[in-house]
RNA sequence: GCGCCCGUAGCUCAGCCGGAUAGAGCGCAGAGCUUCUAACUCUGUGGCCACAGGUUCGAGUCCUGUCGGGCGCACCA
């Protein structure tokens, strides 16, 4: 139903062609919706850019335009407000046909690579882990709601050392797993114990861990230590699977490594590989990355260490050659059922097709990687610079989210000063049960959506830019500006609906019978697709959720609203006979309206509540 | 030092490619359920949009600078 913006739009500028203007005059013609108190639906301020190059002013341009404009169907008449040209609605209409309509995008026939979580494999995830998880989740649910072929990857950094320092403390205490704490949470726990017997920042300390270290490392670069990251990571997918998070694929960077993906990356671009021969980096290879980035003291990137290893930037950059297509050498095997799709992961045994799937070869690809990372993130778009025309840099983004503080504090995994997810999310399901009545059926179910919707809601409506802290109350707040309150109009919708079909109404919808009321509803509905590619544009699922918030303040105030005596004006059950019908079908779509809005956050919306 | 992000109501934040009187929630003061769900709604309160210049018919929005806060600048990952 945005069509009728675009449609608005291609009139506006038909007319314009009756007018004298300069070739080089560019006109951006842009639909807006009035503000509430003034008259009119749409409106455009166009006529200010006219003023200028027609030597007019531009009340009287408005005023000419309304006259000259052939109004599109939908829209029943155009007038100038001041400088404005506004336009009137066709409300029997309009209405009608946002009732009748669903948003369906077609296909875009192009793959989107979305990457997120990629959380180390050796602890429990905190807090800060779910932001840029959710935030991944939530715009791969947009992007095939606007018809992209969306593949999610998890990527597990299994030959890193925070993997390897966790593997080596379960060994330095002789730790065995009581099989009662979640696996994740026990080796974590060993982690944050090993930095505290250990200050690993005392370069005598760490020196003399290092061989120890060292040899896990080499361990894991074997994959002989595959079992015990596999448990890891298997521990950290239930706190996703909590959240309603699944992905499509885990790679795992030894695999990258072994498949010979970093070599082939490498030759690549090797006429642009430096080896100094002298200084500090003799031995090593690198690139130059001031082309790219200023004002870094050492400009020179080392890819290939003196002793021929790759760093974890390399592999990324070869990991991203692959995401692309620009070679293959992966394979894959299922490694798991989610409720929703199987997951798959990479595996060195493993087939390239298994069960017919492909992976990789995305037209674009999508990083939700804190903002701490963006120096290497800058590091992999000079490498995708580096191959063929330089365009795949393009098509490469890194969606810098901020970081989460722990009520005003830098969370550390290390010192231990965080929260777990799996914790965060019991407290938010507990406090939403709370306050679920009792007499509900299947209540502890639909606590745990509530709960879960707040819980997501908090970290989703912040723009990932900024900086937020978690706040218990905050965070699992049930009430403003909450997921809760969308949930409750829904399910509050979803009840008037049941009413309607218990009592059996059925008569002819009298579509003539609405008013401003339902009109009003029905313009906010319409505007999903705009808020959607909004979402996408910036890659942000913010605008939804306060899209989500609107849908239901829009039809709590409908739903409240009141007459000039006080009295309920908009009580449907009590609408006379084809109002009522009409006004049903109105109550319904808001309901799918907010569902969808939800939906593509990854928030359910149960129907009673 | 250099780079990235942030600075809007007492607090937490929206403000879409510059457009009509800068909006929510929380808080505070009040009002509304014998009628479809009060996790709601309505009224009031509260702003030098960090500061200073610039561009423009028009700037919270764009540009420059300054000041505050966060983060990053390894042959770690």
């Amino acid at each position: 139903m945005s069509d009728l913006k675009l449609l608005l739009k291609t009139a506006l500028e038909g007319a314009l062609h009756s007018y004298m203007l300069p070739q080089d005059l560019k006109l951006e013609v842009s639909i807006q919706e009035t503000p509430s108190d003034k008259p009119g639906d749409y409106g455009s301020a166009v006529a200010f850019q006219l003023a200028k190059a027609l030597r007019s002013n531009p009340v009287q341009i408005a005023k000419d335009l309304a006259e000259k404009i052939s109004l599109p169907v939908g829209i029943s008449r155009a007038e100038a407000v001041g400088p404005y040209l506004n336009f009137f609605v066709d409300a029997a209409a309009f209405v009608q046909d946002v009732v009748s309509s669903r948003h369906t995008a077609p296909p875009q026939g192009q793959k989107v690579i979305i990457e997120h979580s990629s959380v180390n494999p050796n602890k429990e995830w905190h807090v800060g882990h779910i932001r840029g998880a959710l935030i991944g989740d939530a715009l791969a649910r947009m992007y095939r709601a606007s018809g992209y072929s969306v593949e999610v990857q998890n990527y597990i950094d299994d030959t890193g050392r925070q993997a390897a320092e966790s593997q080596f403390a379960v060994r330095h205490y002789s730790a065995i797993w009581d099989k009662t704490t979640k696996f994740d949470h026990w080796l974590g726990s060993l982690y944050v114990q090993l930095h505290k017997d250990f200050d690993l920042k005392n370069k005598e300390i760490k020196a003399s861990l290092e061989p120890q270290i060292a040899a896990v490392i080499h361990q894991l670069e074997n994959g002989e230590l595959r079992p015990e990251i596999e448990r890891v990571v298997k521990a950290q997918l239930e706190t996703a699977a909590s959240l309603g998070i699944e992905y499509d694929l885990l790679t795992w960077e030894s695999d990258v490594v072994h498949a010979g993906l970093v070599e082939q990356a490498l030759a690549m671009f090797a006429d642009r590989l430096e080896s100094p021969t002298e200084g500090k980096y003799a031995g090593a290879k690198g690139v130059d990355l001031s082309p790219f980035v200023a004002g870094l003291e050492e400009p020179f990137k080392v890819l290939v260490r003196g002793n021929g290893t790759f760093v974890y930037e390399t592999k990324d950059i070869a990991y991203h050659y692959w995401k692309f297509g620009l070679f293959e050498g992966l394979k894959f095997q299922k490694f798991s059922d989610q409720l929703e799709k199987p997951l798959y992961t990479t595996a060195p045994s493993g087939e390239l097709h298994p069960d017919g799937h492909s992976f990789a070869h995305g037209d674009r690809v999508i990083n939700v990687i804190d903002s701490r990372q963006g120096l290497a993130q800058i590091v992999v778009k000079a490498g995708l610079f580096l191959v063929g025309d330089g365009s795949y840099a393009k098509y490469h983004h890194h969606l810098a989210n901020e970081t989460v503080l722990l009520e005003g504090q830098t969370m550390s995994g290390r010192k231990g000063i965080t929260v777990s997810a799996d914790q965060v999310i019991a407290e938010a399901q507990s406090r939403a049960l709370a306050l679920t009545p009792e007499s509900l059926e299947a209540r502890e179910a639909v606590a745990s959506v509530i709960g879960l919707g707040a819980l997501k809601f908090a970290f989703l409506k912040a723009s990932p830019e900024r900086q937020i802290d978690f706040r218990w109350d905050n965070a699992l707040a049930l009430q403003g500006d909450t997921a809760p309150v969308a949930q409750y109009a829904h399910a509050r919708a979803r009840k008037i609906g049941r009413d309607g079909s218990s009592r059996g109404f059925d008569a002819a919808p009298d579509w003539d019978a609405i008013g401003g009321l339902e009109l009003d509803l029905m313009k906010t509905v319409a505007k999903y697709p705009d808020v959607l590619a909004l979402c996408l544009r910036d890659h942000s699922p913010h605008p939804m959720c306060s899209y989500a918030l609107e849908l239901a303040g829009a039809f709590n105030g409908y739903y409240n609203h009141k007459d000039a005596s006080g009295k309920s004006d908009t009580n449907i059950m009590h609408s006379p006979a084809g109002l009522r019908e009409a006004r049903l079908a109105v109550v319904a779509r808001v309901a799918y309206a907010i569902e969808e809005a939800l939906e593509v956050l990854g928030i359910d919306a149960p129907d009673e509540m």
